[in-house]
DNA sequence: GATTTTTTGTACCATTTCGCAAAAAATACC
DNA sequence: GGTATTTTTTGCGAAATGGTACAAAAAATC
């Protein structure tokens, strides 16, 4: 009993030896190449023999460990969502004058949305909004939590700029942020569509602009 | 000789009856047909036997009448754009004050956006731009021509608005067009996510208090 | 009525697709 | 060293995919 117990706990220790034969991936870096290559093609259009071919797995190994094709898009979306926000976090956390605060937020935005060696990758929520949301419920939550949790960062980021009476008392937050957010996805489906980013940039400038006044 | 020409002229008569075995379909009407299920599923989603079997007209007719897959979808979404812009060029040719105006594109966006039998369809130049665009140089010239005719619209609705001293000599039309783009791509976006009406009025109305005034 | 032209309908092809079963390989445990 | 466990590898198979060949059908023209 003493064993089993100490077993558990050896199992949930992440540098205790595993059983059978290795595994000849790091489920990490595999899913990290899936979600390259559904950002590049997007669901429909990406067979798992190319998947198989980005990850280095066999499509057997593929299924098992992160199961068919559709879960391992959900898992690779919840990758990159936990991506977006650790790049996204410290900007937030850090209390700056807002319009700089803005500024460093989209540029970051676009940094992940111009990312990719074949081409621009655009923002993984707007495509999945695009495609997969409507017809499969799961992945529609997920994507609007996706706009819910942006929509609510920048609310935030606008409050904190009222009480610092950075913008006039008459200024709406969530306002505000329904019209930052809609910068962000017009600058992420322009970036698909190859805008060069010194116009994406002058897109953000002109929205700054008017959100918190030239 | 005389024959030949008339021959010429009656090809290019509508109601010249034509030579061989009579169509079976209507080709505009096949056309809205396979735009609808583009609109719905994609292009990669949206497979030949499907279409046949919306349009009514089999492979081998398909083919004959519209080209390859790629081919049929690039006229759907010319199609697209025509219905569009027939939709929205009254409301940019009449002359109402400027809140009216863009009060009255986004409900017709709106419209165009939630409509569809079996779920909304949201906006199809956003979709391609989603998934097409980055890869196919043709099919990305034509949601940038998209993009562009949307902005410049707006442009010239906000220039008309300035002289009219409807908004103040500070405001920038290519700005405020940009803002209202990010807009009709937002709601684009959600509505795809299924975000229900009101809240997608919403976002339009705080947009225009933003855009014009309060 | 024969001929020509055009479209239809059936059938087919080569390829790709996703998923899985069975066997082989590599490691830990006893 | 033998056994249990886990993963890899190979390869199967049924279905779907995009595209096309070809003969039958239906109309205008000669």
């Amino acid at each position: 009993m003493v064993q089993k117990i100490k077993k558990t706990v050896m199992k949930s220790d992440s540098t205790a030896k595993r059983r059978g034969r290795p595994r000849a991936y790091q489920p990490e870096l595999a899913l990290g190449k899936a979600l390259d290559l559904f950002r590049k093609q997007g669901f429909a259009a990406t067979s798992l023999d190319e998947l198989s071919a980005a990850t280095g797995m066999n499509r057997p190994s593929l299924y098992g460990a992160f199961g068919d094709k559709r879960e391992l898009y959900i898992k690779s979306y919840a990758r990159y969502r936990a991506d977006a926000r650790a790049a996204m976090q410290e900007i937030f956390r850090d209390e700056l004058p807002i319009r700089k605060r803005l500024e460093r937020i989209f540029a970051v935005a676009l940094d992940i949305y111009l990312s990719g060696e074949t081409g621009p990758r655009g923002c993984f929520t707007v495509m999945t909004a695009a495609s997969e949301a409507v017809a499969d419920p799961e992945i529609r939550a997920l994507v609007l939590e996706g706009f819910s949790e942006l929509d609510k960062a920048f609310a935030s980021c606008f409050r904190l700029a009222k009480e610092q009476r950075e913008l006039p008392a008459s200024a709406d937050p969530v306002v505000l942020a329904q019209l930052a957010s809609a910068t962000i996805h017009t600058i992420a489906i322009r970036a698909r569509a190859r805008v060069p980013r010194k116009q994406l940039e002058a897109i953000v400038k002109g929205a700054i602009d008017v959100m918190v006044g030239a």
